[in-house]
RNA sequence: GGGCGGUUAGCUCAGUUGGUAGAGCAUUGUCUUGACGUGACAAGGGUCAGAGGUUCGAAUCCUCUACCGCCCACCA
């Protein structure tokens, strides 16, 4: 056979990738309608949607490859195997990087420009980014059904998205409520348990009485929320203060007037400072507990821009909760209620915002709220809690790692109610629209005028819970839908399981009744060379793009897998790399060598043959693995047995004997590593096939050995 | 305060149900052999964190300890 010229130099991703990508897009084989017949049983899966903010990161590029690699096995095995993609508007994110992007170039909040121009403007960011995002996760080798392309705030998205809040709704599953809520003074909106940041600083507590009169001492690291005081709270077993409970004082602290009235309650830990807590409703998750269980007022002495409210008394209302902070010090000073004794320093974790930074104010607001507490009489009088565990625990959910669902359960029993609105203005405008005292809650705007629809939008997670489903066309009873769900396998970070896998859980199971998926992939970080995390908003970027350019996405792939298995962190080196770098070249010349000695006219017995024996096992093996989700076993497996059996021992031992019938074993052996080698290795593996079939058939579509 | 993960060759990591340790890279030596020097052949290198236990036998199971890392939690 004549040997092309390209064989004859060594193998060059960069002239082959494009082309052999393009060739798979032109086959249609990405979109399972096109697949020849003995595709019949459905695989699926959902591509997690990268943020629409930015470029893929070396995290997108592990989801996509890993994902990838499922998606080629199956669809070589003779699945109707769909791979759905699609981006996020991830709210909240975009929001604030559109924010610092105008506040940096134009020193101008969003505030200045109106929510109609704000919005436009961040739009036009996203479709900007959009496409460039399509592109790299292409560059990856991702056999995407492109066609499919979904994007959490499309017009069918925000059907889903309206559908969605209104079934909850008429189910009693969302509500409004006046509660306490993660509050950023930066971000101006408020945020979800699971979007913050805790972060360990020193504190000072400071220990004191309100007043001179006044019997308890309590401690406190913020004395300037202690005019919004209206208890104080001690253990009910604290023989110290026993006599004390039920009492009640009026008094004077820091220029406001308090009436406080002592309490017992369990929360308490006796042990802590003096064992007697300053009560603060307004401010404080835990205070408003106690608040609630005792029936104390609540007063808000602190607003949405951090500064003391006209309650907080005449000394520091209009201040700066920082400033009040320091003038409450010194008014505790001057009245002779401090010692510097009362003074410590304490290890303390402070609230912060994911994505701005700012320092969580809790705050009582009226916001709306999933019930994850209420029974559901159409799903068997169950909560959303319990459906959540349901799905894992009867559902037949499978974490990998197993040991993940651990962590799953233990998020569950310390969930409380999720805050969904947000003040920001990108995002699922919130389906309610007012008029007067009356509420209307509809997929579309109600009739007639005098409506005004609620400002808040929806929490980002709100739409990705639904990813699953609303991709495949829900609330329409969709072919798709009825094909594809539930999913087959969720592949994504273990960072993810609250945000996302859990809410994914939570809305399938209520708004469709089954389970999202079968199988929870969960991959690790990604780390450099020396170990630390490699992130957008750490610098220290890895472009995988860059690399795919340096090395071969080919090569990429490989270092991104081998070695890495589920769940655990891994690293990417130069070293890694390169020697996969030379593993592709290798390949490229054993199909020189393979094709330069075609002897196509021998006739051998495979029976006969070591080589094909020592084939069918490992072929054996890898499926055994590849079935098992040991990707990073399979891989090497593969690769060590063509490097060094193949190659080592069966091409030199056929170069001696000059034997026809290995040459043949050789040239059958060689196609069937391809195969294998194909969901790890695409782009190389499909142009050799092309080269050696002469474009006759698509090695994407081949029948995996068995 | 709970929970989880890690600790194996210089480096990065495998080791699926327990049977006297493996890979890649790195190091050293040999090979200017027409598939490939991005190669081949060969060599050196580990008391599998420490202690105890179960077992005929443990890197692998159990207990404890140490260090590193992560997650969760309403100690104000």
């Amino acid at each position: 056979m004549e040997i092309p010229e390209k064989l004859l130099k060594p193998y060059s991703p960069s002239k082959t990738e494009g082309r052999i990508y393009e060739l798979w897009e032109e086959s249609g084989y990405f979109n399972p309608d096109n697949l020849p017949a003995r595709h019949n049983e459905p695989f699926s899966i959902v591509l997690p949607p990268p943020n629409a903010t930015g470029t893929l990161h070396i995290g997108g590029a592990i989801m996509t490859v890993i994902e990838d690699i499922m998606v080629r096995y199956k669809r070589m095995q003779g699945f109707k195997t769909l791979w759905l993609p699609g981006t996020d508007h991830a709210a909240i994110a975009t929001n604030s990087k559109v924010e610092k992007i105008m506040q940096k170039e134009e020193s101008k909040s969003r505030h200045d420009i109106g929510r109609e121009a704000f919005v436009a403007r961040v739009e036009k960011f996203v479709e900007e980014n959009r496409g460039a995002l399509k592109h790299q996760i292409s560059r990856m080798g991702a056999s995407l059904d492109w066609s499919r392309e979904a994007f959490t705030f499309d017009e069918k998205r925000n059907v889903g998205v309206r559908t969605a809040f209104k079934r909850m709704y008429d189910a009693g599953l969302i509500y409004r409520g006046n509660r306490i809520v993660n509050w950023d003074p930066k971000g101006q909106t408020t945020i979800s348990d699971d979007e913050i940041v805790y972060e360990e600083r020193t504190a000072r507590l400071y220990t004191f009485k309100y007043s001179k009169d006044f019997p308890i001492a309590i401690s406190t690291t913020r004395p300037e929320t202690k005019v919004g005081d209206t208890a104080v709270a001690v253990h009910p077993d604290d023989e110290r203060y026993k006599q004390y409970v039920g009492k009640e004082y009026d008094l004077e602290f820091a220029g406001a007037k308090l009436h406080i009235k002592i309490v017992a309650d369990e929360a308490v830990d006796p042990e802590f400072g003096t064992g007697a807590l300053g009560v603060t409703p307004a401010h404080s998750q835990i205070d408003a507990d106690i608040a609630t269980r005792h029936k104390l007022p609540t007063i808000q002495v602190i607003n949405e821009f951090a500064k003391m409210t006209d309650a907080a008394g005449p000394l520091i209302a209009g201040q700066k909760v920082l400033h009040a902070h320091e003038m409450v010090e010194d008014w505790l000073w001057g009245k002779g209620l401090l010692q510097p004794e009362d003074i410590k320093d304490i290890k303390q974790n402070i609230a912060t915002a994911e994505r701005t930074g700012g320092v969580i104010e809790p705050l009582p607001k009226l916001q709306w709220f999933v019930n994850v507490n209420k029974t559901i009489p159409e799903r068997g009088d169950k909560t959303l809690k319990e459906l959540m565990q349901d799905a894992v625990k009867v559902g037949g959910i499978k974490f990998l790692p197993e040991r993940f669902e651990n962590v799953y359960f233990n998020w569950i029993n310390n969930l409380r109610d999720w805050c969904i609105s947000r003040q920001i203005w990108y995002g699922h405008r919130i389906p309610v629209w007012y008029k007067g005292d009356e509420l209307y809650v509809g997929v579309e705007a109600p009739e007639g005028g005098d409506w005004t629809q609620d400002d808040d939008t929806l929490d980002t997670w709100f739409s990705s819970g639904l990813w699953t489903f609303s991709t495949l066309g829900w609330p329409e009873e969709t072919p798709d839908l009825k094909l594809y769900h539930p999913t087959d396998v969720l592949e994504t970070g273990y960072d993810l399981i609250f945000f996302w896998v859990a809410r994914m859980i939570l809305m399938s199971q209520f708004l469709v009744g089954e389970v999202p998926f079968k199988t929870v992939y969960l991959h690790g970080l990604v780390r450099n060379d020396k170990g630390e995390k490699i992130s957008k908003s750490l610098g220290g970027n890895v472009d995988p793009i860059e690399i795919a350019d340096t090395w071969g996405t080919d090569a990429l792939r490989m270092a991104l897998i081998v070695g890495v298995g589920p769940g655990s962190d891994s690293k990417l080196s130069n070293e890694k790399l390169k020697a996969y770098k030379n593993f592709a070249n290798k390949l490229w010349n054993m199909a020189r060598f393979v094709m330069e000695h075609e002897a196509s006219n021998a006739k051998f017995k495979t029976q006969n043959s070591k080589l094909i024996q020592e084939l069918d096992e490992i072929v054996k093996d890898v499926t055994l693995d590849m079935d098992n989700y040991r990707f990073y076993l399979a891989a090497e497996k593969i690769y060590a047995f063509t490097w060094h059996e193949f190659a080592d021992i069966y091409i030199e031992e056929a170069k001696k004997t000059g034997d026809p019938e290995k040459f043949c074993a050789l040239h059958f052996a060689f196609c069937d590593l391809l195969k294998l080698l194909h969901p790890f290795m695409p782009f190389i593996t499909e142009e050799i096939w092309q080269t050696m079939r002469g474009g006759k058939t698509i090695l994407m579509i081949e029948e995996w050995p068995v």
